[in-house]
DNA sequence: CTGAAAGCGCTAACAT
DNA sequence: ATGTTAGCGCTTTCAG
């Protein structure tokens, strides 16, 4: 049996708040006592309850889509790398954008008295971040933004790093530029479909409907998206693709039909996860700073958890241009 | 504040015991006061703390190298979704192969009243696992071998996998196929090493010391050792990677080299993780059957859990074949 | 069919 | 400096 501080007690001779005291390092206790409680907790390897009074497990939620997915596998480790610097668990959930699976892990957490959550899925019609908020348990919003609520938040700056990837390609000399896209279902894909209508609009480029491509499927959607972009008669020199998924797939599609990149097309992504690096060749990207995301938001969720009426942030984050070798100059 | 028994019997007029008699569905109730108690549940959205009594969060532990991995990170959705069929959350430890780390969050989930745990990770000089299994927590270890203890363990035949991969190069017609594996560290490595030395003996080929590179860096590591290999004068017609990033690190440097795959150089992965369909070629690989892994993990836990001394059993799952586009004929 | 009460492992106020 | 005790939210006898 798993020992309690009462068998602590009773092999120190003490009672159980001496015990208590000397863990929690509350109220006065002579150095020998201490020191004898402790060899004992260690004799026995005593492991106390974290929640039987306070009713807080140190542990916190993360509410995401898919932790199979990289980018949120990323996420989640740095998430987990600060947390533990804390004491704090990480219990993961996966939700694939699902409202039930959402509802369902959303109660799960109550009952497990979670100190707080980070939230980086869909919570579609935000009905259930509503019933989130209701629980009054700390949430941060992470890459996930709700401006009709007063919720901390952590965001990338999305329009930003879509305009800089555009304005990238442009700068090589593209003047036929495509993007492959997400469905525009939530506002961070909108965005960055904004931010590359901008950096045309901004350099004197007609938008050219034809050259869009949304998806509802990532991988595959990208694929197909490509296929056909790269098989009609006016052929992009220039892919942006909002997803590195989506850039991967353009990949392939390219490489099915002999074009060459970056000579014939160019491909820049978004993200920068390990995909990035190890495809071929190696992918141009936005770079989201994930790790300074994971901090961030962690960082607010403490607060709230220490000062739960404190007021709210809203913190956007520039994402960065990391240069690789899927693209180059246009061809004259 | 959050509601408890309390406000649900004082709610629904009824003690507390009735309540829990309820929610528990244990003892005689009338259906009418069950159905007052289960309205007023719902009115107040009451979520019961799972562990007050029993002293069970309803969680396991998964003790794992990194969940960035995108193998780790795939099998963690399946254990996540095996668990959570049975209302079990999911603890991700991500360990590094650290020892420090690995006592540290073995600790941790012990405060924390965890059910089980998985372990995936490295477990040194079996000092850790000791440890751990002195805590009395249910265990089961996955992709782990330790066969001095008798602990219930899930693993895939790799011995089988490394054969299977390295015969069907030879029936491709290669002669020279080199390996390129991690630092033999592990016994599921050695057991990959011997299988492909394995098949080469049965197919009268000479094992040759200067095909098989090692390295303690994956991706990087495999990108040094192909570059070395396929500059080396008696080149391999075939590489045999015993890991996904090391097969992907490959393919990056036949490219740099313009070595053409699979007309100039065959190259076979191990694992079967999104990384293998989303490269160019796309990989032939050994698949391991990551879900069933997951399921039979979780059942031997849950067996485990209910039945303390239950005799331990070892499951070894076959690794599959998965052929694509990164193998082909050898030239004549 | 329902309720009172003991007990789980621990903290925090209050004695001594 | 140490101990006693009430109480946290819940389950589980045991009475009624």
């Amino acid at each position: 049996m798993k020992p309690t501080i009462y068998d602590v007690a009773k092999e120190a001779g003490v009672s159980i708040s001496t015990v208590s005291k000397v863990m929690n390092n509350t109220g006065n206790i002579s150095a020998e006592t201490r020191k004898r409680i402790q060899e004992t907790m260690k004799r026995l390897n005593y492991q106390p309850f974290v929640a039987s009074v306070k009713k807080r497990m140190r542990t916190i939620g993360l509410l995401i889509p898919n932790i199979a997915d990289p980018f949120m596998a990323e996420m989640a480790r740095s998430i987990e790398d600060q947390g533990r610097k804390l004491g704090l668990s990480l219990m993961v959930c996966s939700t694939d954008n699902d409202l039930e699976k959402e509802v369902e892990y959303i109660s799960m957490l109550q009952q497990k008295y979670i100190d707080g959550i980070i939230v980086a899925t869909g919570l579609k019609r935000n009905k259930a971040i509503k019933a989130l908020i209701d629980t009054e348990i700390p949430v941060v919003l992470l890459s996930r933004d709700v401006p009709s609520l007063a919720i901390d938040t952590v965001i990338v700056d999305d329009f930003f790093g879509a305009f800089e990837a555009t304005s990238y390609l442009i700068k090589l000399g593209h003047k036929r530029i495509a993007m492959i896209t997400e469905d525009i279902e939530f506002p961070s894909i909108e965005c960055r479909f904004q931010g590359y209508k901008k950096a045309l609009e901004n350099a004197g480029l007609m938008y050219d409907e034809g050259l869009v491509s949304f998806n509802n499927i990532s991988f595959d959607g990208g694929k197909k998206s490509a296929l056909a972009l790269l098989q009609s008669n006016k052929m992009p020199t220039a892919i942006f693709a909002s997803t590195e998924s989506l850039a991967i797939g353009t990949i392939q599609s390219a490489h099915e039909l002999n074009v060459k990149i970056p000579e014939d097309l160019s491909v820049i992504g978004f993200d920068n996860t390990i995909l990035a690096t190890m495809c071929v060749p190696q992918l141009t990207t936005i770079a989201q700073p994930i790790e300074e995301m994971a901090q961030k938001a962690i960082e607010l969720l403490i607060e709230e958890i220490n000062t739960p009426k404190k007021v709210r942030q809203r913190v956007v984050l520039s994402p960065e241009l990391i240069v690789r070798d899927s693209t180059g100059k246009a061809k004259q």
